[in-house]
DNA sequence: GGTTGTAGGTTCATTATTTGAACCATTGGT
DNA sequence: ACCAATGGTTCAAATAATGAACCTACAACC
């Protein structure tokens, strides 16, 4: 593998729960000798991608990110472009709302709103990565993946993160089917116990699939006439968001968007 | 020079005036073989941190920098801190307040606000790096920089910005030992014609300078009263982002800010 | 319609960098 | 005083990076 590579994927070890990391600790979690993780982080660090905390000397995300990331949001607005979206979302649905997108072959979570209309609401992490199996977002990305790309994360295990995950792969498939033929997924308890998303897929300009936007409430609230309500609006955020993403909506989803509404 | 360095080098060729660049041209802008180039975006790209315009093919920096940059303010919230005592501090002054950070060996602008006071403002880049001899917040970082750092910076090229810029290096250093007695830095037209900065600078857990907070106003608006209106805000900005940041202020500095106010 | 110049991308022998076991120097707990 | 960690360093051996030349495709231009 590159040398690149492998120094970027260092950088995969840092998460919200574990922010901070020693040297000794990263080599072992990472599975590289310590003299070549060393030279690695040195290497970015000179860069500012990551930073030693200068008592402990242990490692952290550096400034450099920030930096790169506003000239991402002037380059190519995705995450400032989706925010007034969301807020409208989560207010005319009274539910948390959420997007994410498609990195690499993850999918990762971007940005949410929150509605006040309701004392409960469904909290979300925007550091961490949404299992393509257990969530309405990921299943509704899954769908509308190529081929390749699908088979290989229903290929990968799925572990459940609830009782309700379903980690049977072909049942996932036929789901999968369903989600191409209705445009849009549902999921009940698979993420979350007692929490329900929904949630449609975002194209880019190709229409090619680039991640999903979803409302999740809890599952006791999801009458009949909410779930409507929060189809019909997760359908008008979802054009919307395409559109400001220069993206292309592809036809059959735009007939299926619609018919329904 | 080690192989992460040069691929994340490449990234430093992404401006807001720049935002995308094709192969060839990228390769010519670093320097480095087509060939080589390719490799290293090739391995970026994998890794989200650079991704390529599905019709052009062109480069432009990916949704990876996103990700890392929420997990850097979960971890540690330099941004999202400083915010609030920005728009305090612009809106006190009734002038453009930013916030900049040492990277390395270049001081980039971190955030800004506006006040809405004044019908004209001074405006703000998010992605440039300031010059260190041609802003204010460049010399009150400049000032407070280990000596080797300093040395660095002040013998390198300083190329004039404006027709007012100080390129002298010997006057410059005439000008830091002021804003070491004073604790402050003071520019007219040092960067933009008409627009004058001042600035104080920032420090870290162990009183390691690590940016500075400004206060940017056109020229003709800088009476004494407005003048020494924005240094007490300053102060107070700049010690309430020190404490957010878990920074000390050194005891001099604590000294020179209390006396004047 | 061919010519020219450019683009993105690939190849492969040469070359230089990366690698990792062993090694220091410090620190903190027992 | 000791032991077991830590961050960091060394240097011969192994591996990955390198770049000139090449390929294909496309657009501009006589």
């Amino acid at each position: 593998m590159g040398t690149v590579r492998k120094a970027l994927d260092l950088l995969d070890h840092f998460t919200r729960l574990r922010p901070v990391i020693g040297l000794s600790e990263l080599a072992r979690l990472s599975g590289t000798n310590k003299a070549t993780c060393f030279r690695l982080m040195s290497e970015m660090q000179a860069f500012g991608l990551v930073e030693q905390d200068p008592d402990s000397r242990d490692y952290r995300l550096g400034p450099a990110v920030l930096r790169l990331s506003a000239l991402r949001e002037a380059a190519v607005p995705m995450r400032d472009a989706s925010r007034p979206v969301l807020d409208r979302l989560s207010e005319a649905t009274g539910e948390s709302a959420h997007s994410s997108i498609l990195i690499g072959d993850r999918l990762q979570m971007m940005d949410f709103a929150y509605s006040h209309r309701h004392g409960t609401r469904v909290i979300f992490d925007d550091t961490d990565t949404l299992p393509f199996h257990a969530t309405s977002s990921g299943l509704a990305v899954l769908a509308f993946l190529p081929e390749a790309l699908r088979d290989k994360v229903l290929s990968a295990p799925l572990p459940p993160v609830t009782r309700n995950t379903q980690t049977d792969a072909s049942l996932l498939r036929a789901s999968l089917a369903e989600i191409r033929r209705c445009g849009f997924a549902e999921v009940d308890g698979g993420f979350e116990t007692d929490v329900t998303g929904i949630a449609v897929p975002l194209f880019g300009p190709r229409g090619d699939c680039l991640g999903a936007v979803a409302v999740a409430a809890p599952s006791g609230r999801m009458t009949p006439s909410l779930r409507s309500e929060i189809l019909a609006a997760l359908k008008i955020a979802g054009a919307e968001i395409i559109t400001l993403w220069g993206g292309a909506l592809p036809p059959e989803i735009a007939t299926l968007w619609r018919d329904a509404a």
